[in-house]
DNA sequence: CCAACTACTTGGCAATGTCAAGTACTAATT
DNA sequence: AATTAGTACTTGACATTGCCAAGTAGTTGG
């Protein structure tokens, strides 16, 4: 997969999981790859990122199969980003798809 | 627009403009905004890039409106490497779309 | 102690969009 | 002919963000 496609998407996606509810980074991973194959490197500075700019909240909670996990809560500010960005995509994927299916009678001729 | 859901974008619509026809620079930079607004410091390296790796043949012709322009062909290559960005450009919008549609019964509730 | 799985962190790198400044040609105005 | 504006192309420095790789650490089982 094109990693460029991916940019700016993984965040919404990310945004639109832990929105559905709580959950952790490496919980997170395999969600989001269900989307668009991900990887920890791209997930976990991806959630700072997110948590930095108060998007996310955190908190610790003991696993009995491994390290604690760090757990994900969108925020208020968290679901308007999400709200824009989703607006955003759409708006976007729409007029990529307008303007690539605009042309296709010209293949056909 | 957020510049990261540009990405690799621009590359598909730019190989899909020239298809349709011959086009130079300066006026891609106007026929792409159209669908993504877009600038000439963004236009000009990724026309470079893609003559680099043969995607794209060039040739210089004459204007009355200035100096000469160079218009950008298409290549047999570059056909194929449309044909495969555009498929997977399609296949990572839709698997989005699913996945946020899928999610709207939440939002109701 | 070691191996395997779960879980989080981080440094360095690659790709690409943006800003800003520069070069150069043509045409209209003064 | 000098100035200004519009057309057209180029490029260096920078910001963002995805990926690889390596490291840290807890739990279970040998």
């Amino acid at each position: 997969m094109n990693a460029q496609f991916k940019k700016g998407v993984l965040e919404l996606i990310v945004l639109e999981s832990v929105r559905q509810r709580d959950m952790y980074g490496y919980e997170l991973v395999e969600e989001v790859s269900k989307v668009v194959n991900v990887n920890e490197g791209t997930i976990y500075p991806l959630l700072k990122r997110l948590t930095n700019e108060h998007y996310f909240e955190t908190y610790l909670r003991e696993s009995t199969e491994g390290p604690p996990r760090k757990y994900y809560h969108v925020t208020a500010a968290g679901i308007l980003y999400r709200d824009s960005l989703e607006k955003e995509w759409m708006e976007l994927s729409e007029r990529v798809w307008k303007f690539l299916k605009q042309n296709i009678s010209d293949e056909g001729g």
